[in-house]
DNA sequence: AGCACGCCGACT
DNA sequence: GTCGGCGTGCTC
């Protein structure tokens, strides 16, 4: 080979290209010079692929000096003019992919919205420009026409390209002498996105900015230590551990404005129902340039806002779990507020959790990150170092006393048919006499959860989902949950005709129609899914609330989280025990977490508060240590459990979830699957494959395999070389999730 | 994940 | 003889 040539091909660069789909692999392929100097990882590239050499839009990772020998295909082109990951993005995506076990491709397209990949709101137009003045233009110049000298005139005076409609529109011309200048290469001609609807320069009037509240003693220490972190430039996870009421939002916010007056700029996740404009509000009142990224955006909206926190103009994101990967340039601080919401995990591939992404991503930044709640997931308790702790509520408020009703007691005295027992009933009297607001929680929705032939004792349940099919009354219907299976609402057993079939068991549907009847004069609003329908529809209701219009607020967990109305006394628990029950070893630290969390929303005003909790397990040690608004104690009882069990925090988990159509072929590849890692050896512990809890959803068969290993960078590693020689027969799927949160 | 290649049944 | 069924294996 001569010199010149080897010489050529050391200046040569490889792309190292991630397609969105293909099993995670990572192919070279060959930047051809023209595109050295615009290509950096980060951008989107078209590629040739396959024997066909179908172009394929795909991600450039890493560029490198090639190996000598090898034969690669050159790139096509490249897709952005900008890159849309930095360094830490993508060293964050590739962690990502390593700890959940998931493609790379897939996770970038998870980190990059939909609509920033389809640059959506923008499209490709061809534009009109002056070509640069040189002697032969002069030249040509000369023989222009009047209108073609005017026509060239107005495109020189524009400061940017115009289309051929807008020069025509300026000129007030026909095409003809534009035509004519084209021709005469005097205006030459380009392709340029831009944004398809104009925006209209929408600068929004800027905000009238509150002042900062008053701290009380605890919130100042908590933010004199976080603040410190801050100055420090270095890495540290912070669990703010603060009761219900005690002012956590104050300290995110100023810890916050300490970051921006640093000139850097901070990320708030929340769960999707605390984004609500109250929240929000909060935050847009405090910090000049606040974007908000929630479910409701559409592709382009989220394109622009995109793009404006990429260009460093927003100094606050406030968002749901992806909200994690926004990408600001400047990132100084990471909060995640209620990190013990499971909402944070993704319940689809990549299957992480943002508060874990959040840590790794403060890691690689050195900044650090703020966990708050109220009742930190166990996993947090255990594993952060700084804990910042404030027990007290603001203004001094007392945290409400709560009575718990044991149900057993109650129905051996018959005292009632309906859901709603005497003290809760009394409560109820009371505090609407006193012109309290009143919260009930019930955990389920419909109106009877249980359709059963009390003749031959078949229960109504959904032929895809094995799971018993719920009444809705204002349809008429029983539905399922899960697939939304339905059929009218049966009044003959399907089974035996038998003509008397049961409807039992409350949903906030019936519990609804016992309020409204036991209560006449109260007004009653219901908020469960079925309900709060569209957008703006949990927003409408909590403002009528907060207005006093509705006496009665009911409803599932929506209800439990974030409201601050000081005007409720009075929060009832209409049973306590429907999460305590489901086979999910977390059970209990759920219902500590909503019975805590609901027991909150009261004794916020100076009016005090009082909590009901109806159950039949009084002495559970979940609903006895909220009961005494002791999360110590919860923590105390829980940890050991956890810890005899090799449950997580103190150990790592991997679920296997397998399904498919043919009962038989799915458990026998689960068993496969399962075999294969009993060689293991270390402290793995293999748990089935079982069936899981619905075995039975949308027509899938599910069984699940549980893996359990204090090493959990071990338990990765296993499960990783385990999947990537499997063979998975047709008709059947498995799901790896990593650190599950539902086991169901 | 797609998409090609490949090797065996029911059709013009 | 061909169209097409979906099993298996590759994609720089």
């Amino acid at each position: 080979m001569p010199p010149w040539e080897i010489d050529d091909l050391k200046n040569r660069k490889v792309a190292k290209i991630v397609f969105p789909t293909l099993y995670g692999a990572v192919l070279d392929y060959l930047v051809p010079p023209q595109m050295v100097q615009k290509l950096e990882p980060g951008m989107r590239v078209m590629v040739p692929l396959g024997k066909g050499n179908k172009p394929t839009a795909a991600y450039c990772v890493d560029i490198k000096s090639p190996p000598l020998t090898v034969q690669l295909k050159p790139l096509l082109s490249i897709i952005d003019d900008r890159r849309l990951l930095d360094d830490k993005m993508l060293e964050l995506t590739r962690w990502i992919a390593d700890y959940y076990l998931c493609p790379f491709g897939q996770v970038l397209e998870a980190v990059l919205p939909a609509g920033v990949r389809s640059q959506a709101g923008t499209r490709l137009t061809t534009v009109l420009y002056p070509a640069p003045l040189t002697p032969q233009s002069a030249d040509a110049k000369t023989i222009l026409t009047k209108k073609q000298f005017h026509v060239l005139d107005v495109l020189r005076q524009s400061p940017e390209p115009l289309t051929s409609g807008e020069l025509q529109h300026a000129a007030k011309c026909s095409p003809a002498p534009i035509d004519g200048l084209k021709r005469l290469k005097l205006v030459l001609v380009k392709t340029v996105r831009r944004n398809s609807v104009s925006t209209g320069e929408l600068v929004p009037p800027p905000p009238q900015l509150v002042a900062p509240l008053t701290l009380n003693a605890d919130q100042k220490r908590v933010l004199t230590e976080i603040v410190s972190t801050v100055q420090d430039r270095k890495h540290e996870t912070f669990l703010l551990h603060g009761i219900t009421g005690s002012g956590k939002t104050e300290v995110y916010i100023q810890a916050i404005q300490e970051v921006v007056r640093r000139r850097k700029q901070a990320i708030v996740l929340v769960p999707e129902i605390s984004l609500t404009p109250q929240t929000v509000g909060r935050f847009k009142s405090r910090f000049d340039n606040v974007a908000v990224l929630h479910s409701h955006l559409t592709d382009a909206e989220r394109h622009r806002q995109w793009m404006s926190i990429i260009s460093g103009e927003v100094q606050v994101v406030v968002g749901a779990r992806s909200a994690v990967f926004a990408p600001l340039p400047k990132l100084g601080l990471i909060v995640i507020d209620e990190e013990h919401e499971h909402s944070f995990k993704q319940d689809t591939a990549p299957r992480y959790h943002a508060r874990d992404v959040a840590r790794k991503r403060a890691e690689l930044l050195s900044i650090p990150l703020i966990l708050g709640s109220a009742t930190p997931a166990l996993e947090t308790y255990q594993l952060t170092t700084r804990t910042l702790s404030m027990p007290q509520r603001v203004k001094n408020l007392r945290l409400p006393d709560v009575q718990i009703v044991d149900l057993r007691e109650e129905v051996r005295q018959r005292t009632t048919r309906g859901a709603i027992h005497r003290q809760l009933y009394r409560a109820v009297y009371e505090a609407l006499r006193n012109k309290g607001q009143v919260i009930l929680l019930l955990n389920r929705r419909g109106f009877s959860t249980h359709i059963q032939c009390p003749a031959c004792g078949e229960v109504v349940k959904c032929p895809n989902c094995d799971v018993t099919l719920i009444h809705h009354r204002s349809e008429e219907i029983a539905l399922c949950h899960y697939c939304d299976y339905q059929i009218p609402a049966p009044a003959r057993c399907p089974k035996c005709n038998f003509l008397g079939i049961n409807y039992s068991g409350f949903g906030t549907q019936k519990l609804e129609a016992e309020i409204k009847s036991r209560f006449p004069d109260a007004t009653v609003l219901r908020m469960d899914t079925d309900t709060m329908q569209g957008p703006g529809a949990h927003e409408r209701a909590l403002t009528r609330f907060r207005n006093g219009e509705v006496n009665i607020l009911l409803g599932t967990q929506m209800i439990a989280k974030g409201l601050d109305f000081p005007n409720v006394t009075l929060v009832g628990v209409i049973n306590a025990d429907t999460a305590l029950n489901l086979p999910d070893f977390r059970a209990a630290e759920k219902t500590f977490h909503l019975l805590t969390q609901v027991a909150g929303r009261t004794g916020r005003g100076d009016k005090g508060g009082r909590v009901i909790i109806q159950t039949f397990s009084p002495d559970h040690p979940a609903i006895t240590a909220a009961s005494k608004h002791d999360y110590e104690r919860f923590v105390k009882q829980e940890l050991p459990v956890r810890k005899s069990l090799g449950y997580p925090p103190f150990s790592s988990m991997i679920r296997i979830v397998v399904r498919g159509e043919d009962e038989r072929k799915t458990l026998e590849f689960a068993q496969t699957l399962a075999a294969e890692f009993v060689p293991q050896k270390k402290e793995l512990r293999i748990l089935g494959p079982a069936p899981a809890p619905f075995a039975k959803l949308r027509n899938f068969y599910r069984f699940h395999i549980h893996l359990h290993c204090p090493d959990g960078e071990y338990l990765r590693e296993t499960v990783r070389d385990v999947s990537k020689e499997l063979k998975v027969p047709n008709g059947v799927q498995y799901v790896i999730d990593v650190d599950p949160v539902d086991m169901l």
